[in-house]
DNA sequence: CTCTTATTGCAAATGATTTGCATTTGTATT
DNA sequence: AATACAAATGCAAATCATTTGCAATAAGAG
């Protein structure tokens, strides 16, 4: 999938092709292992002159989010986001000093489904983080 | 473990016994499956005519999780709390409606580590979170 | 029972995220 | 290419969860 598909995918859903979505659409493919804040976002987009208020970048988030273009996870109450790499199901390994995300795919689905049967559950949703340091990171320790 | 038990750990790691804490305790008692927010946990000590200021509870449940009395996760950015039951590595199915909590021990910890271990990591931690409705949660939506 | 120190409540600060609104900008349509 | 209109932006202010400083209070050691 490359930057015209999802271009394609925003305006099919009648979002607006913005620079600013350009321009955060660029970072997060520029950076397709990493979960970034929104701070991280705005600091990135500095890098490149271009300053994004942080209302809109939430905002740009969350038309991201619901196009499906993106993951996302928590670190110390505040989100990380980077893009989707993969339509299939997967979950995620991060590094907690860096950030670094590896996805995959393993999931155990149906031992999932049995615990939530045997408690009278509906299963909905299934999370698998792990959470490490990365080879560059557990180096400088 | 029963509530003298409990007294006792906190008491050996330097933490006085205050009304307020023991109010607390016996909140996280009554309700061993349920995630409960900061604010939850105020309300139901409102229930009991007792006015806890939610700093207080804040500074409480870090003193609990210190000691690790306390299992903890998410939910539209706020934290939920709720008392630890087994000392086992355990993780959760949770209602995604009343915030009703299961615990399981199932965890793949072997192949957790392949997947870390194959691409460089070293593993610390491991989170596997089942979302769903409840028996009762799924009758009433 | 007294003394010391930890703990509390309150108010104010913080940090992340959201919202209202006037202005600007995509884009569909002349 | 010019116009028109709704959608999107930046800014400031609001909100929500959580944390912190500080003076008053209470636990528990001696």
């Amino acid at each position: 999938m490359n930057l015209d598909d999802i271009y394609g995918i925003l305006s099919n859903n009648g979002y607006k092709l913005t620079k600013q979505r350009k321009i955060l659409l660029d970072i997060f493919i520029k950076y397709p292992d990493l979960f970034l804040s929104a701070e991280d976002i705005q600091k990135k987009a500095e890098d490149k002159n271009i300053h994004l208020d942080l209302s809109t970048i939430y905002r740009t988030i969350n038309i991201f989010d619901n196009v499906n273009l993106i993951c996302n996870t928590q670190k110390d109450g505040s989100n990380l986001y980077k893009i989707r790499t993969t339509e299939k199901h997967h979950h995620h390994l991060i590094c907690k000093k860096c950030g670094k995300a590896v996805s995959f795919d393993f999931c155990p689905s149906d031992i999932f489904n049995r615990i939530a049967e045997k408690n009278g559950f509906v299963l909905v949703e299934d999370k698998i983080e792990l959470y490490g340091y990365c080879n560059k990171c557990s180096n400088t320790l």
